[in-house]
DNA sequence: TTATTTTTTGGCATAATACCAAACTTTTAG
DNA sequence: CTAAAAGTTTGGTATTATGCCAAAAAATAA
């Protein structure tokens, strides 16, 4: 927990391509051990084509990957998917603030939050007041948005670099 | 004019890449003829990396290109890069608001720009009461905020594909 | 234990960018 | 008015991110 935090600090962001952030979003919902075809299957594109994206994961450090068997997160990997899945939630939000539907905030959220730096994330997170509803998570529903990754630069003291 | 408003219409604000939409700002804020060497030194890249894209978008109807002489606008590149510009703005302007700073809101847009759609930034144009401040153009300034691309929701039959 | 399914490898392809060296043009200096 | 300098374009090559296909390898099912 503590060794995540300091970590966390180092997260920019930007560290990982589109499809490796879906990738991850999606390995952290699950939650499991996912198998190549189930990937596959959900981003309709050939197993190959996961088979490469995972093995550049897990050289990262992203998952655990046992050939044959399937992946799973490392503890980093779902640091930083907890991360990927926050970022969404609080642009679609920001989205959402703006008259775009749902739908829309999301599919707006999925083309540029690759390229939203962590500060940005936090900062507004901040400025919303940590919020636990997005564009995808609604209160009551079972994933909320999670604040663990949450540098919050009003209370330094407190959690900064901790 | 009339022919902009209708080519207008059929902007998703998603065709063109980062770099492609970087140079067509800078050409529009230039204002006259540009030539490659001042490109290549705004953006820091060899002349010739510069020479290839003017190329596609020369062909794509953007701008005209007199080889050995300089590139201008076209137009339809007049439009597409207020569009940009607007956009540009409208984002920045957005970042703002959630407590980042003109720099930091202007850094996190130009990552993300070229992939939020045009539907989008009319939507939030609207929804801010097309505003004509920044976090790159302050009121005052020489060029604020242009909204003629804007597809007005609000008043459909008004402006609406004219 | 053979047939079927899944996964991985290796090869190849495309889009976006970018560099370098060589070939051209244009401009400038004599 | 030409030769050198400066600027531009071409052609070749490279990288990153993705993705497909066919063949090989491993796991599972019959």
């Amino acid at each position: 927990m503590t060794e995540n935090k300091s970590k966390n600090v180092e997260i920019s962001g930007l560290e990982l391509s589109p499809r490796k952030v879906s990738y991850l979003k999606f390995l952290l919902t699950k939650g499991e051990t996912v198998r190549t075809t189930e990937i596959s299957e959900a981003f309709d594109v050939d197993p190959s084509t996961v088979t490469k994206l995972i093995a550049e994961l897990a050289d990262d450090g992203y998952l655990d990957h046992i050939p044959y068997r399937g992946v799973t997160l490392t503890e980093a990997g779902k640091v930083y998917a907890e991360f990927c899945l926050k970022r969404h939630q609080i642009l679609g939000l920001m989205f959402s603030h703006y008259g775009l539907t749902p739908d829309e905030s999301c599919d707006e959220t999925s083309r540029i939050e690759t390229f939203v730096s962590k500060k940005a994330v936090d900062r507004m997170c901040s400025s919303m007041g940590h919020p636990t509803i997005s564009c995808c998570v609604k209160p009551g529903e079972a994933r909320q948005i999670n604040h663990d990754s949450c540098f919050h630069e009003s209370r330094p003291n407190l959690i900064k670099k901790l």
